[in-house]
DNA sequence: GTGAAAGCGCTAACAT
DNA sequence: ATGTTAGCGCTTTCAC
């Protein structure tokens, strides 16, 4: 076995608890008394066990992570995020994929109680009741990265989603288009139905063109949906003139079978996409994308995060970062 | 706070051992007894604090996973995997990005050994001597992952870089093409320099053409480097016929590079890749890629670290999964 | 089948 | 400035 603080003292000769102000950086502790502490540790080898640390102190300096995906381009960035901020405040990450499926979510929440984590950072798509409740008898802080809770109960970082649809398609309609086609993300998650749909529906509206439901597909967000979209689009007797999609994967697919089918984007069909992820770059033509900031939510909600654990005061437990339309060659 | 097993073991006038054992589904327990100590658990909601069971028992069920970057297509696909497989076994995962730098690497195997985790699997470029010294002062058990150590010491999964490249160039000399360019990742990582570049060389060999300095480009593995690599490529006076780039988003960016100076592929210039993650569907034309099992390396690779954290026998340490050669539209 | 008790390695009062 | 001591919440012998 490996050295423990005892062994350490003994070596020192010094109590423990000398040994763990040395360890933990306490002031008072003479410097020679703090020479021989470091030098016996140095000598042995020690290393402090977090795990009995924890204990002790009731804090494990780990947060949770509940991630839909992390093999997707998207929650992977937000990860990176949440990453960065949770080292440079001296944290690591359990990391957990729920596959947005309800069940683990909530079997996760648990595991991650159970192993004590000081925080936990959620993204998933729908938060209902039972989240919440779980949430709150836990007593330890929960921000959302990249999710909306629709009762404002608890601490998450966003953009504003209906806004950056109604911009993106009032760009698509002031460019002339007033046939718009809407492939959304799965309708029961409320940042799709509730807020981007809307501000689909409101830019229309205050364009006087009425909403048809034959221009709204629901995709999962893969490179196929978006082709099956488009393709659907596409077999319609009047095709759409512009396309908003909510993914770039999606997108992509989108693009591309437009091609497929023999029409150019921009040209006969404009495409707008959602999360400007690297890939907006890595389609011809580019992707015209609402520019998400993906990794600062995640390191927006860490930071958040790290101000409820260490108890600072927090001027707004909802954080709605800012968002911008980034034009590229896929619209005119 | 929440309920202690002690707690419990009073709600249910037992003794906190009985309390451990139906917890830990020991069968010695009566029947009744196991009801009674069940319905007090519910009743106060009782959830086992696995810090304490981690220092008492001294394993914590969790594992350490460093890895480059999670935002990287390739290596969040080989996270899940890894993801997949622990929570099978009922692992949770420690996440931290390393960025392939030594220092933050050796940081972190001592950051997670602190935190008493029962294992490692460890993804990076180049691991010296100092990393396998860590990694055998540390009595707990490591698995590299699409990561070679030269000296075999260390247990790993990988493909055989070398034979898979060797087929690569091999296909593209059969085609017909004499100049062949090579995109590489960094040469300092072993097996770009001593897998994949001697897998090119040895495929020039054998069909008696000699190797051209001229025609090996290190690139980053980031799109702009995979265009830049094609614009050098592009302004020599010879250009190659074929070009083989050692990732897939690099490879997209070479193909939009060569497109861009207004050349086709792959009637002019041939393109294969490297790592067969969803990027390759997502570009036209679709990219021949040597198709690595990215996410099965990393289950393999989590559930060979179960093995050795469960004292199974492994037949072997070193373990090289299958790969192929998936041909697309970015060859002839 | 069940209980008592001794740790696991540390932190955090409280003394000195 | 340093030492003593009592936990933290659990597992794990060892008795009974």
């Amino acid at each position: 076995m490996s050295a423990t603080i005892y062994d350490v003292a003994r070596e020192a000769g010094v109590s423990m608890a000398t040994v763990s102000r040395v360890v933990n950086g306490n002031p008072n502790v003479k410097p020679t008394t703090r020479k021989k502490v470091s030098e016996a540790i140095k000598r042995l080898g020690y290393r402090p066990n977090a795990v009995a640390r924890g204990l002790a102190s009731k804090k494990t300096t780990t947060v949770g992570v509940i991630i839909p995906d992390i093999s997707s381009v998207y929650f992977s960035e937000l990860a990176r995020g949440i990453e960065d901020i949770a080292t440079m405040y001296k944290y690591n990450i359990i990391l957990c994929d729920s596959d947005q499926n309800k069940e683990k979510e909530i079997h996760l929440i648990q595991t991650l109680l159970g192993k004590q984590v000081d925080g936990i950072v959620f993204m998933g798509g729908k938060i209902d009741q039972e989240h919440i409740d779980e949430f709150k008898q836990a007593n330890v802080s929960i921000v959302l990265a990249a999710t909306v809770d629709e009762q404002h109960e608890i601490p998450s970082v966003n953009i504003d989603y209906e806004q950056a649809v109604f911009e993106a398609i009032s760009t698509l309609i002031k460019s002339g288009n007033r046939r718009i086609g809407f492939v959304s993300g799965p309708l029961e998650v409320p940042i799709n139905r509730k807020y981007k749909m809307e501000g689909y529906k409101r830019a229309l509206e205050s364009h006087d063109i009425s909403f048809d439901e034959s221009l709204v597909i629901q995709g999962d967000y893969t490179y196929e949906s978006g082709k099956e979209a488009a393709a659907q689009f596409l077999s319609q007797e009047i095709t759409p003139t512009a396309v908003f999609v909510d993914s770039d994967e999606m997108a992509i697919g989108t693009i591309h079978e437009i091609q497929d089918k023999g029409l150019r984007v921009p040209e006969d069909i404009e495409v707008i996409s959602s999360e400007n992820t690297r890939l907006v770059q890595m389609v011809r033509p580019t992707l015209t994308s609402i520019a998400e900031p993906t990794y600062d939510i995640g390191a927006v909600a860490m930071r958040l995060l790290t101000k409820f654990m260490n108890n600072e005061k927090v001027e707004s437990r909802t954080v709605i970062l800012p968002h911008r339309i980034e034009l590229r060659k896929s619209t005119k």
